[in-house]
DNA sequence: GAGTGGTCTAGACCACGGC
DNA sequence: CCGTGGTCTAGACCACTCA
Protein backbone atom coordinates (compact mmCIF):
# COMPACT_ATOMS: atom_id res chain seq x y z
CA UNK A 1 0.00 0.00 0.00
CA UNK A 2 1.46 3.29 -0.86
CA UNK A 3 1.88 6.29 1.09
CA UNK A 4 -2.10 7.29 0.46
CA UNK A 5 -3.47 9.39 2.85
CA UNK A 6 -5.13 7.67 6.36
CA UNK A 7 -8.03 5.83 5.83
CA UNK A 8 -8.88 3.07 7.81
CA UNK A 9 -9.99 -0.70 5.29
CA UNK A 10 -11.88 -2.33 8.13
CA UNK A 11 -15.08 -0.70 9.47
CA UNK A 12 -16.00 2.57 11.30
CA UNK A 13 -16.35 6.14 9.52
CA UNK A 14 -12.89 8.26 9.67
CA UNK A 15 -11.78 11.60 8.86
CA UNK A 16 -8.33 12.80 7.58
CA UNK A 17 -9.56 16.13 6.32
CA UNK A 18 -9.81 19.25 8.48
CA UNK A 19 -12.75 20.34 7.53
CA UNK A 20 -14.48 23.41 9.67
CA UNK A 21 -15.82 22.95 12.80
CA UNK A 22 -14.71 19.43 13.26
CA UNK A 23 -11.53 18.11 15.81
CA UNK A 24 -10.10 19.05 12.64
CA UNK A 25 -7.41 15.89 12.43
CA UNK A 26 -6.86 12.75 13.94
CA UNK A 27 -3.67 10.92 12.40
CA UNK A 28 -4.29 7.29 11.64
CA UNK A 29 -2.75 5.39 14.58
CA UNK A 30 -5.19 7.43 16.84
CA UNK A 31 -8.08 6.20 14.47
CA UNK A 32 -6.48 2.78 15.28
CA UNK A 33 -5.90 3.25 18.87
CA UNK A 34 -9.74 4.11 18.96
CA UNK A 35 -11.06 1.32 17.00
CA UNK A 36 -8.64 -0.76 19.32
CA UNK A 37 -10.76 0.68 22.79
CA UNK A 38 -13.92 0.04 21.10
CA UNK A 39 -13.09 -3.94 20.87
CA UNK A 40 -11.81 -3.86 24.22
CA UNK A 41 -14.95 -2.21 25.55
CA UNK A 42 -16.49 -4.94 23.54
CA UNK A 43 -14.72 -7.90 25.65
CA UNK A 44 -13.33 -8.88 22.19
CA UNK A 45 -9.87 -10.23 24.38
CA UNK A 46 -10.70 -11.14 27.83
CA UNK A 47 -8.79 -9.62 30.67
CA UNK A 48 -5.49 -10.95 30.68
CA UNK A 49 -5.65 -12.53 26.93
CA UNK A 50 -3.40 -11.83 24.65
CA UNK A 51 -5.00 -9.55 21.42
CA UNK A 52 -3.75 -10.50 17.75
CA UNK A 53 -0.11 -9.64 17.03
CA UNK A 54 1.25 -6.87 15.28
CA UNK A 55 1.38 -7.86 11.93
CA UNK A 56 -2.38 -9.37 12.49
CA UNK A 57 -3.80 -6.06 12.97
CA UNK A 58 -1.91 -4.43 10.83
CA UNK A 59 -3.46 -6.87 8.10
CA UNK A 60 -6.81 -6.25 9.75
CA UNK A 61 -6.94 -2.79 9.45
CA UNK A 62 -4.94 -2.64 6.26
CA UNK A 63 -2.13 -0.39 7.72
CA UNK A 64 1.94 -0.51 8.58
CA UNK A 65 2.96 -2.57 11.21
CA UNK A 66 4.68 0.65 12.62
CA UNK A 67 1.21 2.38 12.63
CA UNK A 68 -0.10 -0.61 14.85
CA UNK A 69 2.90 -0.32 16.35
CA UNK A 70 2.37 3.62 17.75
CA UNK A 71 -1.33 2.82 18.56
CA UNK A 72 -0.61 -0.36 20.85
CA UNK A 73 2.21 2.12 22.25
CA UNK A 74 -0.18 4.56 23.56
CA UNK A 75 -2.40 1.83 24.80
CA UNK A 76 0.71 0.23 26.72
CA UNK A 77 1.14 3.74 27.84
CA UNK A 78 -2.05 4.37 28.97
CA UNK A 79 -2.08 1.18 31.31
CA UNK A 80 -4.78 -0.89 29.50
CA UNK A 81 -2.24 -3.64 27.65
CA UNK A 82 0.77 -4.75 28.33
CA UNK A 83 3.43 -5.67 25.71
CA UNK A 84 5.69 -8.66 26.52
CA UNK A 85 8.57 -9.22 24.70
CA UNK A 86 8.43 -12.62 22.95
CA UNK A 87 5.30 -13.55 24.04
CA UNK A 88 2.40 -10.96 22.71
CA UNK A 89 0.56 -8.61 24.39
CA UNK A 90 -2.29 -8.65 26.44
CA UNK A 91 -5.01 -6.77 28.01
CA UNK A 92 -4.19 -5.47 31.60
CA UNK A 93 -5.67 -6.90 34.69
CA UNK A 94 -5.86 -5.94 38.31
CA UNK A 95 -5.98 -9.64 38.67
CA UNK A 96 -2.44 -11.70 39.12
CA UNK A 97 -0.60 -9.25 38.72
CA UNK A 98 2.53 -8.88 40.67
CA UNK A 99 1.44 -5.45 42.51
CA UNK A 100 -2.18 -6.21 44.10
CA UNK A 101 -4.10 -3.23 44.66
CA UNK A 102 -2.87 -0.76 41.36
CA UNK A 103 -4.92 2.20 42.66
CA UNK A 104 -3.59 1.44 46.73
CA UNK A 105 -1.29 4.19 47.47
CA UNK A 106 -1.10 3.33 51.12
CA UNK A 107 2.75 2.44 52.36
CA UNK A 108 4.13 1.38 55.76
CA UNK A 109 6.57 3.09 57.30
CA UNK A 110 8.63 -0.12 57.56
CA UNK A 111 8.15 -3.37 56.68
CA UNK A 112 5.77 -4.67 53.65
CA UNK A 113 3.08 -6.43 55.74
CA UNK A 114 0.28 -8.00 53.17
CA UNK A 115 -2.84 -5.94 53.94
CA UNK A 116 -5.93 -8.56 55.26
CA UNK A 117 -9.64 -7.64 54.28
CA UNK A 118 -12.75 -7.78 56.34
CA UNK A 119 -15.96 -7.10 54.91
CA UNK A 120 -18.09 -5.41 57.21
CA UNK A 121 -21.80 -5.03 54.65
CA UNK A 122 -22.66 -5.36 51.64
CA UNK A 123 -26.55 -3.96 50.86
CA UNK A 124 -28.28 -2.81 47.41
CA UNK A 125 -30.16 0.32 47.72
CA UNK A 126 -31.15 3.03 46.19
CA UNK A 127 -28.39 6.21 44.69
CA UNK A 128 -28.99 8.92 46.98
CA UNK A 129 -28.35 12.28 45.08
CA UNK A 130 -24.84 12.98 45.40
CA UNK A 131 -23.63 9.87 44.78
CA UNK A 132 -26.22 9.59 41.35
CA UNK A 133 -24.59 12.52 40.33
CA UNK A 134 -21.01 11.25 40.43
CA UNK A 135 -21.72 8.30 39.09
CA UNK A 136 -23.79 9.87 36.01
CA UNK A 137 -26.80 7.81 37.00
CA UNK A 138 -30.04 9.15 38.38
CA UNK A 139 -31.01 9.34 42.11
CA UNK A 140 -33.00 6.59 43.43
CA UNK A 141 -31.36 4.05 40.78
CA UNK A 142 -30.10 0.77 42.04
CA UNK A 143 -26.76 0.90 43.74
CA UNK A 144 -24.41 -1.72 45.82
CA UNK A 145 -22.96 -0.30 48.71
CA UNK A 146 -20.02 -2.02 50.10
CA UNK A 147 -18.40 -1.46 53.58
CA UNK A 148 -14.42 -3.15 54.52
CA UNK A 149 -12.05 -2.67 56.22
CA UNK A 150 -8.16 -3.23 55.21
CA UNK A 151 -5.71 -4.68 58.18
CA UNK A 152 -2.03 -4.23 58.31
CA UNK A 153 0.09 -6.61 61.14
CA UNK A 154 -3.46 -7.01 62.65
CA UNK A 155 -4.67 -3.34 63.01
CA UNK A 156 -7.28 -1.90 61.36
CA UNK A 157 -5.42 0.87 58.76
CA UNK A 158 -7.97 1.50 56.04
CA UNK A 159 -11.92 1.36 56.42
CA UNK A 160 -13.67 1.76 52.91
CA UNK A 161 -17.14 2.65 51.45
CA UNK A 162 -17.64 1.54 48.14
CA UNK A 163 -20.56 2.64 45.81
CA UNK A 164 -21.44 0.72 42.45
CA UNK A 165 -24.14 1.16 39.86
CA UNK A 166 -26.97 -1.59 40.54
CA UNK A 167 -27.10 -2.50 37.06
CA UNK A 168 -23.63 -3.18 36.07
CA UNK A 169 -23.17 -5.61 39.13
CA UNK A 170 -26.30 -7.21 39.17
CA UNK A 171 -25.25 -10.70 41.00
CA UNK A 172 -22.69 -8.79 43.29
CA UNK A 173 -23.47 -10.12 47.27
CA UNK A 174 -21.53 -10.58 50.60
CA UNK A 175 -20.56 -13.95 49.65
CA UNK A 176 -19.07 -13.34 46.52
CA UNK A 177 -17.02 -10.42 47.77
CA UNK A 178 -16.00 -13.11 50.77
CA UNK A 179 -15.04 -15.76 48.26
CA UNK A 180 -12.90 -13.56 46.54
CA UNK A 181 -9.18 -13.71 46.70
CA UNK A 182 -7.67 -10.28 46.05
CA UNK A 183 -8.83 -6.82 44.91
CA UNK A 184 -12.09 -6.39 44.34
CA UNK A 185 -10.73 -5.08 40.75
CA UNK A 186 -10.17 -8.44 39.71
CA UNK A 187 -13.66 -9.74 40.69
CA UNK A 188 -15.22 -7.18 38.42
CA UNK A 189 -13.10 -7.74 35.34
CA UNK A 190 -13.91 -11.48 35.61
CA UNK A 191 -17.71 -11.91 37.08
CA UNK A 192 -18.67 -8.27 35.77
CA UNK A 193 -16.68 -7.71 32.54
CA UNK A 194 -16.03 -3.91 34.37
CA UNK A 195 -12.53 -2.65 33.92
CA UNK A 196 -11.02 0.01 35.71
CA UNK A 197 -8.40 1.68 34.00
CA UNK A 198 -8.28 5.52 35.53
CA UNK A 199 -9.09 7.11 38.55
CA UNK A 200 -9.39 10.68 39.82
CA UNK A 201 -8.95 10.90 43.83
CA UNK A 202 -9.71 13.72 46.29
CA UNK A 203 -7.58 14.01 49.57
CA UNK A 204 -8.32 15.60 52.63
CA UNK A 205 -7.73 15.54 56.26
CA UNK A 206 -10.39 14.97 58.52
CA UNK A 207 -11.02 13.83 62.31
CA UNK A 208 -12.67 10.58 62.73
CA UNK A 209 -16.28 10.13 64.03
CA UNK A 210 -17.37 7.64 66.45
CA UNK A 211 -18.11 4.70 63.56
CA UNK A 212 -14.90 5.62 62.09
CA UNK A 213 -12.84 5.77 65.69
CA UNK A 214 -14.70 1.94 66.77
CA UNK A 215 -14.06 0.49 63.13
CA UNK A 216 -10.19 2.16 63.13
CA UNK A 217 -9.73 1.70 67.09
CA UNK A 218 -8.44 5.09 67.33
CA UNK A 219 -9.29 7.60 69.76
CA UNK A 220 -12.68 10.30 68.77
CA UNK A 221 -10.65 13.13 66.86
CA UNK A 222 -7.98 11.11 65.46
CA UNK A 223 -7.13 13.08 62.21
CA UNK A 224 -7.67 10.58 59.24
CA UNK A 225 -6.82 10.85 55.35
CA UNK A 226 -9.94 11.09 53.49
CA UNK A 227 -9.70 9.35 50.00
CA UNK A 228 -12.47 9.64 47.43
CA UNK A 229 -12.27 7.75 44.33
CA UNK A 230 -13.81 8.26 41.36
CA UNK A 231 -13.34 5.06 38.79
CA UNK A 232 -13.71 5.00 35.11
CA UNK A 233 -13.79 2.23 32.34
CA UNK A 234 -13.59 2.43 28.57
CA UNK A 235 -14.76 5.74 27.36
CA UNK A 236 -14.45 7.38 31.19
CA UNK A 237 -17.60 6.06 32.22
CA UNK A 238 -17.49 6.41 35.90
CA UNK A 239 -18.29 3.12 37.72
CA UNK A 240 -17.17 2.85 41.39
CA UNK A 241 -17.20 5.72 44.04
CA UNK A 242 -15.01 5.19 47.01
CA UNK A 243 -14.59 6.68 50.34
CA UNK A 244 -11.58 5.40 52.46
CA UNK A 245 -10.17 6.35 55.58
CA UNK A 246 -6.75 5.71 55.99
CA UNK A 247 -4.98 5.55 59.71
CA UNK A 248 -1.54 7.45 58.89
CA UNK A 249 0.06 6.81 62.05
CA UNK A 250 2.14 3.82 60.75
CA UNK A 251 0.98 4.44 57.24
CA UNK A 252 1.64 6.95 54.16
CA UNK A 253 0.11 7.49 51.25
CA UNK A 254 3.03 8.07 48.34
CA UNK A 255 2.60 9.84 45.34
CA UNK A 256 4.80 10.33 42.29
CA UNK A 257 5.10 14.02 40.51
CA UNK A 258 6.44 14.63 37.17
CA UNK B 1 25.15 5.18 7.25
CA UNK B 2 23.99 1.38 6.46
CA UNK B 3 22.39 -0.54 9.35
CA UNK B 4 25.27 -1.18 11.53
CA UNK B 5 24.77 -2.15 15.05
CA UNK B 6 24.60 0.39 18.31
CA UNK B 7 27.00 2.77 17.68
CA UNK B 8 27.50 6.75 18.44
CA UNK B 9 30.14 8.61 16.34
CA UNK B 10 29.64 11.55 18.63
CA UNK B 11 31.83 10.61 21.89
CA UNK B 12 31.22 8.88 24.96
CA UNK B 13 31.47 5.30 25.09
CA UNK B 14 28.61 3.34 24.56
CA UNK B 15 28.35 -0.47 24.30
CA UNK B 16 25.73 -2.47 22.18
CA UNK B 17 27.07 -6.02 23.47
CA UNK B 18 25.40 -8.60 26.14
CA UNK B 19 28.42 -9.06 28.15
CA UNK B 20 28.22 -10.78 31.17
CA UNK B 21 27.54 -8.93 34.40
CA UNK B 22 26.57 -5.87 32.51
CA UNK B 23 22.85 -4.15 32.25
CA UNK B 24 23.35 -6.42 28.75
CA UNK B 25 21.42 -4.16 26.74
CA UNK B 26 20.85 -0.35 25.99
CA UNK B 27 18.93 0.56 22.73
CA UNK B 28 20.46 2.94 20.96
CA UNK B 29 18.49 5.19 21.43
CA UNK B 30 18.53 5.19 25.22
CA UNK B 31 22.28 6.07 24.62
CA UNK B 32 21.49 9.19 23.10
CA UNK B 33 18.79 10.05 25.69
CA UNK B 34 21.47 10.17 28.33
CA UNK B 35 23.71 11.78 25.85
CA UNK B 36 21.05 14.86 25.94
CA UNK B 37 20.54 14.40 29.54
CA UNK B 38 24.47 14.69 30.21
CA UNK B 39 23.81 18.05 27.93
CA UNK B 40 20.63 19.00 30.39
CA UNK B 41 22.69 18.55 33.37
CA UNK B 42 25.66 20.88 31.93
CA UNK B 43 23.32 23.73 31.12
CA UNK B 44 24.33 23.65 27.40
CA UNK B 45 20.34 25.05 27.08
CA UNK B 46 19.10 27.09 29.59
CA UNK B 47 15.17 26.90 30.73
CA UNK B 48 12.79 27.70 28.10
CA UNK B 49 15.13 27.53 25.42
CA UNK B 50 14.74 25.24 22.43
CA UNK B 51 17.65 22.67 21.72
CA UNK B 52 19.13 22.14 17.97
CA UNK B 53 16.40 20.55 15.33
CA UNK B 54 16.47 16.59 15.19
CA UNK B 55 18.18 16.95 11.94
CA UNK B 56 21.16 18.43 13.33
CA UNK B 57 20.87 16.18 16.49
CA UNK B 58 20.72 13.20 13.98
CA UNK B 59 23.86 14.59 12.32
CA UNK B 60 25.61 15.49 15.16
CA UNK B 61 25.58 11.87 17.13
CA UNK B 62 25.63 9.67 13.90
CA UNK B 63 22.22 8.52 13.66
CA UNK B 64 18.74 8.36 11.91
CA UNK B 65 16.73 10.93 12.91
CA UNK B 66 13.88 8.44 13.75
CA UNK B 67 16.53 7.19 16.68
CA UNK B 68 16.38 11.23 17.90
CA UNK B 69 13.00 11.24 18.00
CA UNK B 70 12.54 8.07 20.07
CA UNK B 71 15.11 9.54 22.73
CA UNK B 72 13.45 13.19 22.31
CA UNK B 73 9.92 10.82 22.56
CA UNK B 74 10.83 9.53 26.01
CA UNK B 75 12.26 12.73 27.38
CA UNK B 76 9.18 14.60 26.50
CA UNK B 77 7.16 12.34 28.15
CA UNK B 78 9.38 12.76 31.41
CA UNK B 79 8.45 16.31 31.21
CA UNK B 80 12.65 17.16 30.75
CA UNK B 81 11.92 18.45 27.23
CA UNK B 82 8.23 20.35 25.63
CA UNK B 83 7.68 19.95 21.79
CA UNK B 84 5.95 22.34 20.01
CA UNK B 85 5.27 21.51 16.33
CA UNK B 86 6.14 24.40 13.91
CA UNK B 87 8.46 25.42 16.49
CA UNK B 88 10.90 23.21 17.89
CA UNK B 89 11.72 21.28 21.12
CA UNK B 90 13.01 23.25 24.16
CA UNK B 91 13.87 22.76 27.76
CA UNK B 92 10.94 22.60 29.97
CA UNK B 93 10.78 25.34 32.72
CA UNK B 94 8.59 25.90 35.79
CA UNK B 95 8.38 29.50 34.86
CA UNK B 96 6.30 31.25 32.51
CA UNK B 97 4.20 28.07 32.50
CA UNK B 98 0.19 28.45 32.04
CA UNK B 99 0.40 26.35 34.60
CA UNK B 100 1.90 28.05 37.70
CA UNK B 101 2.79 25.19 40.17
CA UNK B 102 3.37 22.51 38.19
CA UNK B 103 4.16 20.10 41.22
CA UNK B 104 1.25 21.68 43.56
CA UNK B 105 -2.06 19.16 43.39
CA UNK B 106 -4.17 21.48 45.71
CA UNK B 107 -7.30 22.67 44.43
CA UNK B 108 -10.40 24.79 45.94
CA UNK B 109 -13.81 23.18 46.01
CA UNK B 110 -15.13 26.41 43.89
CA UNK B 111 -13.48 29.05 42.06
CA UNK B 112 -9.64 28.88 41.02
CA UNK B 113 -8.79 31.97 42.88
CA UNK B 114 -4.84 32.61 42.14
CA UNK B 115 -2.52 32.19 45.38
CA UNK B 116 -0.64 34.56 47.15
CA UNK B 117 2.31 34.31 48.39
CA UNK B 118 3.62 35.71 52.47
CA UNK B 119 7.26 34.87 53.33
CA UNK B 120 7.78 34.56 57.25
CA UNK B 121 11.41 33.52 57.45
CA UNK B 122 14.48 32.55 55.40
CA UNK B 123 17.17 31.73 56.93
CA UNK B 124 20.87 29.75 56.66
CA UNK B 125 21.43 26.96 59.26
CA UNK B 126 23.47 23.54 59.73
CA UNK B 127 21.27 20.67 58.79
CA UNK B 128 20.22 18.11 61.46
CA UNK B 129 20.96 14.52 60.81
CA UNK B 130 17.62 13.38 59.34
CA UNK B 131 17.16 16.27 56.95
CA UNK B 132 20.89 16.16 55.73
CA UNK B 133 19.88 12.16 55.05
CA UNK B 134 17.34 12.86 52.95
CA UNK B 135 19.20 15.68 50.80
CA UNK B 136 22.07 13.67 50.64
CA UNK B 137 24.55 15.34 52.89
CA UNK B 138 26.08 15.21 55.67
CA UNK B 139 24.71 16.44 59.23
CA UNK B 140 25.98 19.84 59.48
CA UNK B 141 26.69 20.64 56.14
CA UNK B 142 25.46 24.48 55.31
CA UNK B 143 21.81 24.62 54.41
CA UNK B 144 18.80 27.43 53.81
CA UNK B 145 15.75 27.39 55.82
CA UNK B 146 12.63 28.72 54.38
CA UNK B 147 9.24 29.19 55.76
CA UNK B 148 6.31 30.36 53.93
CA UNK B 149 1.99 31.04 53.63
CA UNK B 150 0.02 30.46 50.39
CA UNK B 151 -3.00 32.23 51.39
CA UNK B 152 -6.82 31.58 49.11
CA UNK B 153 -9.21 34.40 48.69
CA UNK B 154 -7.44 36.16 51.87
CA UNK B 155 -7.54 32.56 54.16
CA UNK B 156 -3.87 30.84 55.21
CA UNK B 157 -4.29 27.32 53.05
CA UNK B 158 -0.72 26.18 52.80
CA UNK B 159 2.34 26.65 55.39
CA UNK B 160 5.26 25.45 53.75
CA UNK B 161 8.77 24.61 54.95
CA UNK B 162 11.04 24.26 52.85
CA UNK B 163 15.04 22.97 53.22
CA UNK B 164 17.78 23.44 50.58
CA UNK B 165 21.44 22.39 49.91
CA UNK B 166 23.53 25.54 51.27
CA UNK B 167 26.03 24.97 48.59
CA UNK B 168 24.00 24.68 45.95
CA UNK B 169 22.06 27.88 46.66
CA UNK B 170 24.91 30.61 47.73
CA UNK B 171 22.97 33.95 46.89
CA UNK B 172 19.94 33.02 48.16
CA UNK B 173 18.36 35.93 50.29
CA UNK B 174 15.05 36.62 51.60
CA UNK B 175 14.67 39.64 49.56
CA UNK B 176 15.47 37.58 46.30
CA UNK B 177 12.64 35.15 47.20
CA UNK B 178 10.62 38.46 48.33
CA UNK B 179 11.29 40.33 44.77
CA UNK B 180 10.81 37.24 42.36
CA UNK B 181 7.32 37.05 41.06
CA UNK B 182 5.73 32.99 40.40
CA UNK B 183 6.81 29.79 41.85
CA UNK B 184 10.31 29.04 44.03
CA UNK B 185 11.56 26.64 41.39
CA UNK B 186 11.33 29.49 38.56
CA UNK B 187 13.88 31.54 40.61
CA UNK B 188 15.91 28.17 41.29
CA UNK B 189 16.36 27.53 37.74
CA UNK B 190 17.05 31.19 36.53
CA UNK B 191 19.57 32.06 39.38
CA UNK B 192 20.75 29.00 40.70
CA UNK B 193 20.83 26.51 37.63
CA UNK B 194 18.99 23.85 39.75
CA UNK B 195 15.74 22.06 37.80
CA UNK B 196 13.35 19.95 39.80
CA UNK B 197 12.15 17.54 37.05
CA UNK B 198 10.58 14.77 39.69
CA UNK B 199 9.47 14.38 43.17
CA UNK B 200 8.30 11.91 45.79
CA UNK B 201 5.40 12.84 48.28
CA UNK B 202 4.33 11.04 51.41
CA UNK B 203 1.09 12.44 52.54
CA UNK B 204 -0.38 11.80 56.06
CA UNK B 205 -2.91 13.00 58.17
CA UNK B 206 -2.12 15.40 61.52
CA UNK B 207 -3.45 17.45 64.17
CA UNK B 208 -2.41 21.25 64.29
CA UNK B 209 0.26 22.12 66.74
CA UNK B 210 0.05 25.82 68.15
CA UNK B 211 2.56 27.36 65.83
CA UNK B 212 1.05 25.73 62.57
CA UNK B 213 -2.82 26.20 63.83
CA UNK B 214 -1.52 30.13 64.59
CA UNK B 215 -0.36 30.42 61.16
CA UNK B 216 -2.99 28.41 59.37
CA UNK B 217 -5.64 30.07 61.61
CA UNK B 218 -7.69 27.31 62.66
CA UNK B 219 -8.21 25.94 66.48
CA UNK B 220 -6.00 23.69 67.66
CA UNK B 221 -5.59 19.63 67.10
CA UNK B 222 -7.55 20.87 63.61
CA UNK B 223 -6.76 18.02 61.31
CA UNK B 224 -4.43 18.99 58.26
CA UNK B 225 -2.80 17.34 55.61
CA UNK B 226 1.12 17.03 55.85
CA UNK B 227 2.49 16.86 52.75
CA UNK B 228 6.70 15.66 52.50
CA UNK B 229 7.75 16.29 49.16
CA UNK B 230 11.48 15.50 48.29
CA UNK B 231 12.83 16.63 44.83
CA UNK B 232 15.11 15.62 42.35
CA UNK B 233 17.19 17.01 39.66
CA UNK B 234 19.15 15.73 36.85
CA UNK B 235 20.61 11.86 37.75
CA UNK B 236 18.36 11.62 40.52
CA UNK B 237 19.63 13.80 43.22
CA UNK B 238 17.83 15.15 45.84
CA UNK B 239 18.28 18.71 46.08
CA UNK B 240 15.26 20.03 47.74
CA UNK B 241 12.99 18.80 50.68
CA UNK B 242 9.60 20.69 51.77
CA UNK B 243 6.84 20.23 54.06
CA UNK B 244 3.60 21.52 54.06
CA UNK B 245 0.45 21.68 56.06
CA UNK B 246 -2.33 22.06 54.01
CA UNK B 247 -5.82 23.61 55.40
CA UNK B 248 -8.48 20.91 53.59
CA UNK B 249 -11.60 22.17 54.91
CA UNK B 250 -12.10 24.44 51.24
CA UNK B 251 -9.37 22.57 49.42
CA UNK B 252 -8.07 19.33 48.26
CA UNK B 253 -5.37 17.14 46.77
CA UNK B 254 -5.96 15.99 43.53
CA UNK B 255 -4.51 12.99 42.15
CA UNK B 256 -4.79 10.90 38.97
CA UNK B 257 -4.43 7.02 39.39
CA UNK B 258 -3.44 5.36 35.71
C1' DG C 1 13.25 -22.61 14.61
C1' DA C 2 9.08 -20.11 14.45
C1' DG C 3 6.69 -16.27 16.20
C1' DT C 4 6.41 -12.23 18.96
C1' DG C 5 7.65 -7.61 20.19
C1' DG C 6 11.83 -4.16 19.87
C1' DT C 7 15.16 -1.35 17.27
C1' DC C 8 17.00 1.14 13.43
C1' DT C 9 16.98 3.08 9.02
C1' DA C 10 15.53 5.84 4.85
C1' DG C 11 12.44 8.41 2.50
C1' DA C 12 8.02 10.62 1.49
C1' DC C 13 4.57 13.58 2.77
C1' DC C 14 1.60 16.45 6.17
C1' DA C 15 0.59 20.14 9.76
C1' DC C 16 2.09 24.12 11.97
C1' DG C 17 4.52 28.58 12.88
C1' DG C 18 6.78 32.46 11.53
C1' DC C 19 9.18 35.22 8.10
C1' DC D 1 8.19 30.24 1.59
C1' DC D 2 11.10 27.53 4.66
C1' DG D 3 12.16 24.99 8.78
C1' DT D 4 10.22 22.60 12.53
C1' DG D 5 8.04 18.56 14.48
C1' DG D 6 4.39 14.77 13.20
C1' DT D 7 2.82 10.78 10.47
C1' DC D 8 3.21 6.78 7.60
C1' DT D 9 5.48 3.28 5.16
C1' DA D 10 8.66 -0.69 4.05
C1' DG D 11 12.17 -3.54 5.10
C1' DA D 12 16.07 -5.38 7.73
C1' DC D 13 17.75 -7.18 11.73
C1' DC D 14 17.85 -8.07 16.98
C1' DA D 15 16.10 -9.96 21.53
C1' DC D 16 13.07 -12.86 23.88
C1' DT D 17 9.96 -16.99 24.63
C1' DC D 18 8.51 -21.41 23.95
C1' DA D 19 7.86 -25.74 21.80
Amino acid sequence: MPASPPAIADDSSVRSDGAVGGPSFSPLYRQIKGLLITRLQAGEWRAGEAIPSEQELAARFGVSQGTVRKAVDELAADNLLVRRQGKGTFVATHAEEKIQYRFLRLTPDKGAEALGRQLLDCKRQRAPAWIAKLLQMRAGDPMVEVRRLLHSGGQPVVLDEIWLPGDLFKGLTAEKLNQHRGPFYGLFEAEFGVHMIRAEEKIRAVAADADSAGHLQVPLGTPLLSVERLSFTYGDKPVELRRGLYNTSNHFYRNELN
